[in-house]
DNA sequence: CGAGTGATTGACTTAGATCAATGACCGTGG
DNA sequence: CCACGGTCATTGATCTAAGTCAATCACTCG
């Protein structure tokens, strides 16, 4: 289910690509809103910076997964995308998108799937990091990114990345798979995690 | 902007009305969905028990709010519901909403704003979350939810749900607002707190 | 009146954050 | 080709704030 599946030609047509280097901006909190982005390729991040400057990563958008979906009802961003690794986007404006809503069911009912699966990724976030400790908080990411057949998870991107994404220091992070790592509960060849 | 706005009477009509004592279960996880509901009076808390007995708040529904909006496209739910005090709550069963997807495009866009603000809003917890220290996240808790103009807000419910809401616990809650008012930062009075 | 629960505070423990140092690796420019 | 700057991965030492256990008081409800 990618955002395009139920799209006529004409929003397909509308849309354009856009590549991103490592670190760059594709779009900044309160700036105004222009439509939805589906990553092609590389990574992309979701996040807000605190006053502090503590950076807390709400989503990370990979191959194939939309972004910014909620913003098609706003007037502006209420998040920052940053590219998590050199990357590609395609952006669907919102002019298009928000008429196909009004003649198009099968796209309005796709495009709240996506809403929802988004909705119920972001809870299992919620519920990951409302565990306070951080070999918990792995186990969770572990296993519901695991590949269900072969018991182990490949890391994308850097350690220090999935720390951010879990909420914890990096250090906690290598000291916690390092630990885990230890006592036989997983087993590591690069950034290759092996469940046992 | 609530989920009937834009419901035509044959699906109004299709609903039913239950009442809930303080502790009632609505639904549990993995119990088949029935539809929607919608909260008519009191609280009702959506939330997921990990293994050890645990509890993680990924909601509190209130007066008008919408309940299990996600679950609609799926068959079953994904996490317990909750009366976290007397409440009643309407439910509008999934065929007839389903149905009106497909014919009714005012409808599915109003449904889709809405799971757009609840994954606004489930973002919001996960920023929250990710701030480790309770102060950060009380702060963080009473800007969202200060009437706009009066700096105050009205704890709902007891200081005890707050703390598991805000993922820390009683005590730890409960001396945080103690220190915050030491320090001036907040003035109480009962289930009121003004911001200073 | 007694049981149950919320609110509160104290003492203690612990796990994660923080600060710091080191080695590996990688790309770049002289 | 190699030195150098940058980043990631890793580990150690220390600090601190939240969790945990425990006790008390107030309040409500039957």
């Amino acid at each position: 289910m990618t955002i395009e599946d139920h799209l006529p030609d004409t929003v397909k047509n509308a849309s354009t690509v856009q590549l991103l280097r490592q670190g760059d901006v594709l779009f900044s909190r309160n700036s105004p809103t222009t439509g939805v982005y589906e990553v092609l390729q590389g990574r992309v991040r979701l996040s807000r910076m605190d006053h502090t400057g503590h950076e807390t990563i709400l989503y990370v958008a990979r191959v194939g997964d939309p972004l910014a979906e909620a913003s098609i009802f706003s007037q502006t961003y209420h998040c920052d995308a940053i590219a998590a690794s050199d990357a590609t986007v395609r952006l669907y404006p919102k002019a298009p998108l928000l008429r196909e809503y009004e003649n198009n069911p099968a796209f309005a009912k796709a495009y709240a799937m996506i809403l929802a699966r988004q909705l119920m990724d972001t809870r299992a976030k919620v519920e990951m990091l409302n565990m306070n400790s951080a070999r918990a908080r792995i186990r969770h990411y572990l296993s519901r990114n695991a590949c269900s057949a072969e018991h182990h998870v490949e890391i994308k991107g850097s350690l220090k990345e999935l720390a951010l994404e879990l909420g914890l220091t990096h250090e906690a992070l290598y000291r916690t798979l390092a630990r885990m790592a230890e006592s036989g509960e997983i087993e590591r060849n690069g950034n290759i995690i092996k469940l046992v």
